[in-house]
DNA sequence: TCTGTCTGCCCC
DNA sequence: ATTCTGC
DNA sequence: GCAGAATGGGCAGACAGA
């Protein structure tokens, strides 16, 4: 059977009713009559679909008049490409709907929002449909019709669960709904079910297909929703420029279980400790609650199953809700829609809430399947078809050119709507999906290196430079000739955290007569002007995060500039670091202490590198930042996300580093892959004057599978009920506390003032204690005891070594 | 108005 | 942020 | 080597509740 097309969508629906009903009867016995209505209603809306190309057609030009903005960017599109050679999408979709789109977000929200709300308070609308004789088939009136597209989900049977494994999928026969309804959630949950369950090898390509064949479904029966599914896919809600907060954590989401099954909070929380992750726990409250509540539930009538519009409107609304009140909002929002959802709806929802589907495929696997879905379609291509050569060839530069769209142009919304207007012409993407101002880039990040000789190996042959990597904030400046916009490196928008840097940039840029525009990338850092030193991160961060007045600032910040990726309306991305060093070169001046050139040499010698890295880390920057400068330089967030290497004076096996060695007194319970061991510890260092155990942080990464498993057991006969007397905390709450058993060799990258921890407390102000900044478990320690472990008095004088610390202490400027 | 708790595709 | 693991 | 999933410290801001 053929699809790709429209006409082909056509032609198989008709075949499709007489089939589907047929195989429904017979592949399942018991739901006979319901599947019987489901193939009836179904023919109804086959029936519907057969006429709507001569009717839509009119609507279509209709309203692609009425949508003048719409029609214009499509016009764009098209303008640059054949129509006639090239199937797209735009021409396959007859469907009303898809002009409907054009209205804009927040009107499509309030819209289907009320819908939605609508239809849970009742289901009479649906009913109606279900319940219709029919011998009305063809009376349907235009406005039945209209509710059927808006709400009838119901229709087509949904026992396919497995059909998505299935060799012979057909996106629009298996999916579990007709052309133009709703996308059901379900579908989607299956999806991910699925999913979850793939390992061993080709597991990854299996996801892939899964996913991308959900997204066919979507793509050919209701194009409107493609974005939405894709966004649930990757947990958000809107580009992540758009701040979009949900306000929803863990607290919140126990009380909201509790409240939603019955259960106190305490029982949540041991069922979390039990199962691992709250999506486990809504789903088994929901699955067991079943037989008492949804038995009498069902009785009085039929729940109409959740759509993924309703879904995701939900998710918009809890992070729309703000103010007083708004917490309750948020859990009132969640409850009702727990109430209403089956445990796999209920499980992704909130796991979406969490962040994390949990289902080992994540954004990059999510992203492989809707290039593959819409190469598919594009290229007439039925699923699970083995490619040839020359089809794998086009699918990798399909993936690539979205992923590379993806990274430069995070608009989700607009990649999706112009993969569905370009078919098969996949280089047009990058023509309207290009790096544009004001919109963040992906940046381009670095991979950790454990010594110089790696480098040396990984870049030989290669010219490189070293960068210092400075210890502050990443900042994407962006410059229209007007407006300053500065996005952080998870593409915030942070603008407001900087009013001085703005302020800056207008003042110095408007002479230029060089500059018009630019987006350049840089680290922010917090600088004393008066003694030319650089600041600790840490009061970098208490900079204000919205609406920071000028004459309010007391941490000045200097502006380290290390990469130009777009200047005077012209993308870099595809140049040499070498060039677009050059180009900052040209078109910057250096402001000392508050816009500067990150520090750099071009050198292959070792020793010099040494150098350069110890000189790094004495003016208090956090090592260096190595870097290609021709050969494979070029910004390519798309091509290898870490082509950079970083290299930390912490990485560094040689030497004796700064490690400790401390002592674990508590731990936390596991979630997730952790679940039924202990996820996270608590480490105390030796106060051997005082005779009591100071902490210092907590500890969760740097355990392999085995060791964490060997913990776990070690600790069972050491479990205290209490905290020792002689355990130094400040109210810190654990799962289990221990007696002191063990020392843990500890590597971190720095050493800062605690507001939680108390190591040192009484030698620095007594109120707050040193903490240790990125802390990793090196190896259990065999030959030491509790203790022999590390003092808080070693510990503080290395506090004060550091340099930035030192440069505050120059300065007589004690911070803290 | 003050204080404590929770949250963050937070920032690192 | 760091780290480990499966592929 | 990539992608995913565990986990760290600490800050401001938002909100709830006293």
């Amino acid at each position: 059977m053929k699809q790709g097309t429209i006409k082909n969508f056509f032609g198989n629906s008709q075949k499709k009713k007489e089939e589907l009903g047929e195989s429904n009867l017979g592949s399942d016995k018991k739901c006979a009559t319901q599947s019987q209505k489901g193939a009836e209603t179904n023919g109804q809306n086959s029936k519907e679909s057969q006429q709507k190309p001569d009717e839509s057609k009119s609507q279509q030009e209709e309203s692609q008049l009425k949508e003048k903005p719409k029609a214009q960017k499509r016009r764009q599109i098209i303008d640059s490409s054949d129509d006639e050679e090239v199937p797209s999408l735009a021409t396959m979709s007859i469907s009303n709907k898809q002009i409907k789109k054009v209205e804009n977000e927040n009107q499509k929200n309030e819209s289907s929002k009320s819908e939605t709300k609508s239809s849970t308070d009742s289901s009479n609308l649906s009913k109606q449909i279900l319940e219709k004789p029919k011998n009305e088939d063809e009376k349907l009136s235009q406005s039945s019709k209209k509710a059927a597209e808006q709400q009838d989900t119901k229709k087509k049977p949904t026992n396919n669960l497995r059909k998505l494994l299935d060799k012979h999928f057909d996106p629009i026969e298996d999916a579990p709904f007709y052309k133009d309804q709703e996308v059901l959630f379900g579908y989607l949950c299956d999806g991910f079910e699925r999913v979850n369950e793939q390992e061993g090898k080709n597991s990854k390509a299996i996801q892939i297909e899964i996913m991308s064949k959900i997204f066919k479904s979507i793509i050919l029966l209701n194009p409107d929703q493609v974005y939405e599914a894709y966004m649930f896919c990757i947990l958000k809600i809107a580009p992540d420029y758009e701040s979009n907060e949900l306000g929803v954590g863990r607290e919140i989401l126990q009380k909201a279980i509790s409240n939603c099954c019955g259960k106190s909070v305490t029982q949540i929380r041991d069922s979390l400790n039990k199962l691992g992750d709250l999506g486990k726990v809504a789903s088994e409250a929901k699955s067991t609650q079943k037989n008492i509540t949804n038995y009498f539930q069902k009785q009085a009538k039929e729940k109409p199953p959740i759509t993924l519009n309703r879904t995701f409107n939900d998710l918009k609304s809890i992070a729309a809700a703000s103010g007083k009140d708004s917490t309750a909002e948020r859990e009132r929002i969640i409850i009702k829609y727990m109430n209403e959802a089956k445990p796999d709806e209920a499980c992704y929802f909130i796991r979406f809430l969490e962040q994390n589907l949990k289902i080992g495929a994540a954004e990059k696997t999510m992203q492989a399947a809707l290039s593959k879905a819409f190469f598919e379609i594009a290229h007439n291509i039925k699923s699970n078809h083995v490619y040839t050569e020359q089809q794998n060839q086009l699918l990798e530069e399909f993936n690539f050119n979205i992923t590379r769209c993806l990274c430069e142009f995070p608009n989700y919304y607009q990649v999706i709507e112009t993969l569905k207007q370009i078919g098969k012409d996949i280089s047009k993407l990058l023509d309207i999906c290009k790096i544009t101002i004001g919109v963040p880039c992906k940046p381009m990040l670095a991979k950790p290196t454990k010594s110089i000789q790696v480098i040396l190996e990984r870049f030989k042959d290669m010219t490189f430079t070293c960068e210092y990597k400075y210890d502050g904030l990443r900042g994407q400046i962006h410059y229209d000739g007007k407006d300053v916009t500065i996005f952080s490196r998870n593409l915030e928008n942070m603008t407001q955290m900087y009013p001085d840097i703005v302020e800056f940039i207008k003042k110095h840029v408007s002479q230029s007569k060089t500059v018009k525009n630019f987006i350049l990338d840089s680290e922010i850092v917090a600088f004393d002007k008066n003694t030319n030193k650089i600041r600790p991160f840490q009061q970098l961060a208490t900079r204000g995060r919205v609406n920071v007045k000028l004459d309010e600032i007391d941490i000045k910040v200097c502006v380290f500039m290390f990469d130009l990726i777009y200047i005077n309306d012209q993308s870099l991305l595809q140049t040499t670091l070498q060039e677009r060093r050059q180009k900052i070169q040209e078109c910057f001046v250096q402001e000392p202490g508050e816009f500067c050139f990150a520090e750099h040499i071009n050198t292959e010698d070792v020793e010099q590198i040494q150098e350069f890295l110890e000189k790094s880390v004495k003016v208090g920057c956090e090592g260096l930042m190595v870097k290609t400068l021709e050969t494979n330089s070029t910004y390519e967030p798309a091509k290898r996300s870490f082509k950079w290497l970083k290299l930390k004076k912490d990485y560094l096996d040689s030497g004796l580093g700064d490690t400790l060695d401390l002592v674990p007194i508590a731990a936390f319970k596991g979630t997730g892959k952790r679940v039924g061991l202990y996820g996270a510890y608590l480490l105390a260092c030796y106060n051997e004057d005082m005779e009591r155990y100071e902490t210092i942080c907590k500890i969760g990464t740097g355990f392999s599978d085995e060791i964490l498993e060997a913990c776990y057991k070690f600790f069972q006969d050491k479990i205290i009920p209490q905290p020792q007397s002689d355990y130094l905390t400040k109210d810190f709450k654990a799962d289990v506390w221990f007696k002191p058993s063990v020392v843990w060799e500890i590597k971190g990258a720095d050493l800062q003032i605690s507001p939680v921890y108390t190591c040192a407390i009484s030698e620095t102000n007594q109120e707050k204690g040193i903490g240790l900044r990125f802390p990793r478990l090196i190896r259990v320690r065999d030959d030491k005891d509790p203790v022999d472990a590390t003092s808080p008095s070693f510990i503080y004088d290395i506090y004060k070594q550091q340099a930035v610390v030192a440069n505050d202490f120059d300065d007589g400027d004690d911070f803290y």
